[in-house]
DNA sequence: TTTTGGGATTTGTCCGTACAAATGCTATCT
DNA sequence: AGATAGCATTTGTACGGACAAATCCCAAAA
């Protein structure tokens, strides 16, 4: 019934409308239009009322996808792990912490200098700077009062909700600044996450660089095989 | 419109019938079966024909996502590169090695070792362990003859097929027995990369250990967020 | 020449009808 | 008591109709 082929017919092109479907097919319209909802939901095809119908695209393609359920599952830190804030100041970005934060030279941010250690053992784990909107400094003094990340204190504190978040992974050595406070050699082997969380408009609201001596983490992700239907996805 | 809202039945309990809803809402049932459409597809909801629907999921969850085309997106090196094989043998994993692998100690592997270089400055950019299940070791004539990943050249001459990629990351220092590959001082930082490809019936049939000199790779990787409706997901 | 308004076309929303398929329950028969 | 058939209920599929909203094109007016 209704068997819809878009198979002659090049990306980009305009579909025959649903009155002339009817028509071709035979069907009702109400049977044509179920067709190409389906279609529209594999990502197929666009409508739109007035214009018509284009081809998107010939095929849904097979995808891989990590899923977690929030951000908070990405950071991969034990649970007996606390962060504390040991300094804060204003600042502008220079150049060079422009292009590790991605953003603006010059523009403004808060930077909340905290280390994050084991409870028991007050072993430390990592060392982060945390660079903050200069509107959502006032997170710092809620930081390490409780076990919540520091993107989620302010979404709870604040007008804010994370749509998306990068990430960048680096290895390096630690350096003599920060050795002490990690409690190893500088010139140790370390691994750097960049987080970047964006938030409502897409506007970059936090920025974390965190250093890890290397023994002390990893990172692990898993991806599974999916199925793209238009903007909806499906694990295989 | 057809506002049916489940908040007040229990997962597990049936719903009033469509026809019960046409009268109780005024509204037709076309309408009706539109909204409880949406309903089942969030997953909040199963129909049954004669029996009627039942309530499945009080609400669908927001998560985050990380989608990728094809695990080849997950390697992240430059089109201009190559992997050469320089060594195979065939081995048994030590316990030590079985933990990187994740598998049986004892279990058999053909150990692959090849150096991934730039094509036009020959500089080296990874030093790979690649381990394959033994039945595939004939992939070793294969590799560099084609740009393809390793797990996509054993796909298609054998029949496997990806499941899942789970991926390690850590830092670490260059050993001396890698420097000189690598083309780097030994003890300098490094990062490395641990994938692990699961195929047929999760059966994973490639492990491959990747080193990089920390200034030459870094890893990224961006979430965004998304909603799981029953098996299938959004994209917010 | 540019702008505006009207008409044609197309998809979107909602109404109604009819019949089929699936499920469960009850009554009757063996 | 167990099996079978019929009926009621419920969802599934497809038909048709009417009107609204969005888009584009063309002709007329400024």
């Amino acid at each position: 019934m209704g068997e819809i082929r878009s198979g002659r017919l090049a990306v980009g092109e305009r579909m025959p409308g649903e009155l002339e479907l009817v028509e071709r097919h035979g069907v009702s319209r109400h049977t044509v239009r179920e067709s190409l909802r389906v279609l529209e939901e594999l990502g197929l095809i666009d409508r739109h009322q007035g214009l018509g119908t284009v081809v998107r695209s010939r095929n849904s393609s097979p995808s891989y996808v990590q899923v977690v359920k929030s951000p908070g599952e990405l950071m991969q830190y034990p649970a007996d792990s606390r962060l504390s804030v040991v300094e804060t100041e204003d600042i502008k970005a220079s150049r060079q912490l422009a292009r590790q934060l991605q953003c603006r030279s010059g523009s403004l941010w808060t930077r909340i200098g905290a280390v994050r250690k084991l409870k028991d053992s007050g072993l430390p784990i990592c060392w982060s700077n945390i660079f903050v909107l200069p509107e959502y400094a006032a997170v710092a003094s809620k930081i390490g009062r409780s076990r919540r990340p520091v993107y989620e204190i302010i979404e709870r504190s604040f007008d804010e909700q994370i749509s998306s978040v990068e990430i960048d992974i680096q290895a390096g050595l630690v350096s003599e600044e920060v050795a002490g406070i990690l409690e190893v050699e500088p010139g140790s082997p370390s691994l750097t996450l960049i987080r970047r969380y964006l938030g409502k408009g897409n506007r970059q609201f936090e920025v974390s660089l965190s250093e890890h001596p290397a023994e002390r983490f990893n990172y692990s992700l898993k991806l599974t095989r999916g199925w793209q239907s238009g903007g909806g996805w499906s694990q295989g």
